[in-house]
DNA sequence: TGTCATTTAATTGTATACAATGATGAAATC
DNA sequence: GATTTCATCATTGTATACAATTAAATGACA
């Protein structure tokens, strides 16, 4: 169907993942050559994928500092939530014009996921499926910018929760997104967008309580789910042994 | 002020005005060495400079061939406009709210440039001017992620009008940038958006005629005025000279 | 003991070298 | 003369080497 990704690809999507799951915590550090002993890759591929990373905001990187995942300010939060209120009313407002069955069985199907996941109380997935569900709704549209910008604000809303939000409730969010999918396959536009901005308004009043403290890890401890194959691929032995030579230390500024 | 550009951003902003200003029209090929010759730069700059306008959709990368000026399809077309419509909705909103009297003497003043500009007859100017009107909005809604994205999405449309647009008429823009203006500082949302979607219709509606024919040239004289100094540095004459090694061609496929 | 200067190590910035791949043109064959 | 095959060249993909800069650690001195 579609070619399989690249190197590059699977680096980018490990990271964006791994930072959306908040297994990578806002001012962690990602060095470019142990990243890319991660991944088995070159300083110049990695930095692509952090030039990727970079241009939707999920990391920081030029300040010939290490690159660090993004901490976004009070402001960024306020931003981020209300470039997301106008474009997804636009999604809410397109997809109810464009809609098809096939549309509500793939919603259908991802809820299902969406509710397995709260059962099993698997935090981050329901983070990650939480999110997805609004991209996969933008990709509904058939507008591919407006999905990539959708994409790319809820990337930037998940670091947000992140950095501001209390950790992730998932029962609440997967009944409102039942809410969503009825309202629209009913073609109800004006109430699919009363309840996707209702919504969006209780995602970002999350945005209140100062989350917790980070203990330190190991990058590697922290990627290794995200790499290829599930386990880190053993680093060099007489580098790595000795003392743990890399770690990831919160930036408290 | 502002700390100076670094020379890929130099490289970045040249390259980009000049697809804007459509010295570079879709399809025209950027090989990396080339590139880097006439920005004095290696290639590991120029794909660093690649990737960004690529993110904005500005070139096309990747294909194990040069990078082309993207050649946006009709759908890519209606896509950008339908979120184009979206986002200026929005900034017109936050930008009334927001409203100070510095920002309607920054405003004059752009109004004046493209005044001037269209008095003198030039062109390129003019299009330019048209577009930062826009991308000048955004910025005074004081969110920076709303800005990025007009202005992203203003970027595509330059190149949209580049492949189906008629040449660009500057005259009827200014007007309607006079009345839009003049919609704001009075503080009329209703009118001030009314006004902007029909002068967003207007542009959009200059996306049928299809344009000419490209005379090829060689790329150095295409981005010349773009390079630092204003006129291209000597290539090493030992390869340059005999024939003109190259040629920016047409991509008809 | 605390602070400041100096050295040391770690990390990114940039260029270049080599490998891989696709495009171009020439020669041979039908 | 047209077409196909093969060799050559141009161009990108990737890794590595070196330079520059910053952060950390050490030690001297008050």
């Amino acid at each position: 169907m579609t070619k399989k990704p690249s190197r590059i690809d699977q680096a980018y999507m490990a990271l964006k993942s791994a930072i959306i799951e908040q297994a990578l915590r806002p001012g962690d550090k990602l060095p470019e050559d142990e990243v890319g002993q991660l991944f088995s890759m070159s300083r110049t591929l990695v930095r692509q994928v952090f030039s990727r990373l970079n241009a939707e905001g999920l990391i920081e990187i030029g300040g010939k500092r290490p690159a660090t995942v993004s901490i976004p300010s009070l402001d960024d939060a306020v931003a981020a939530f209300e470039v997301r209120q106008a474009l997804e009313r636009e999604v809410v407002s397109l997809v109810i014009k464009r809609w098809t069955p096939e549309h509500e069985a793939t919603l259908e199907a991802h809820l299902a996921k969406e509710i397995e996941a709260a059962k099993a109380g698997n935090a981050p997935t329901s983070i990650r499926l939480a999110g997805e569900f609004h991209t996969l709704l933008a990709d509904m549209t058939g507008n591919r910018l407006l999905s990539r910008f959708v994409s790319d604000v809820v990337s930037r809303c998940s670091v947000i929760l992140a950095v501001f939000g209390r950790p992730h409730s998932a029962d609440c969010g997967v009944h409102e997104h039942r809410e969503i999918i009825d309202a629209i396959a009913a073609g109800d536009a004006a109430k699919a967008w009363e309840l996707m901005h209702h919504h969006l308004g209780e995602v970002e009043a999350r945005a209140l309580i100062t989350s917790s403290e980070a203990s330190p890890r190991t990058l590697a401890d922290m990627l290794s789910p995200y790499v290829e194959g599930g386990s880190t691929p053993a680093p060099k032995p007489a580098k790595s042994r000795g003392r743990p030579r890399l770690q990831v230390i919160k930036d408290n500024r």
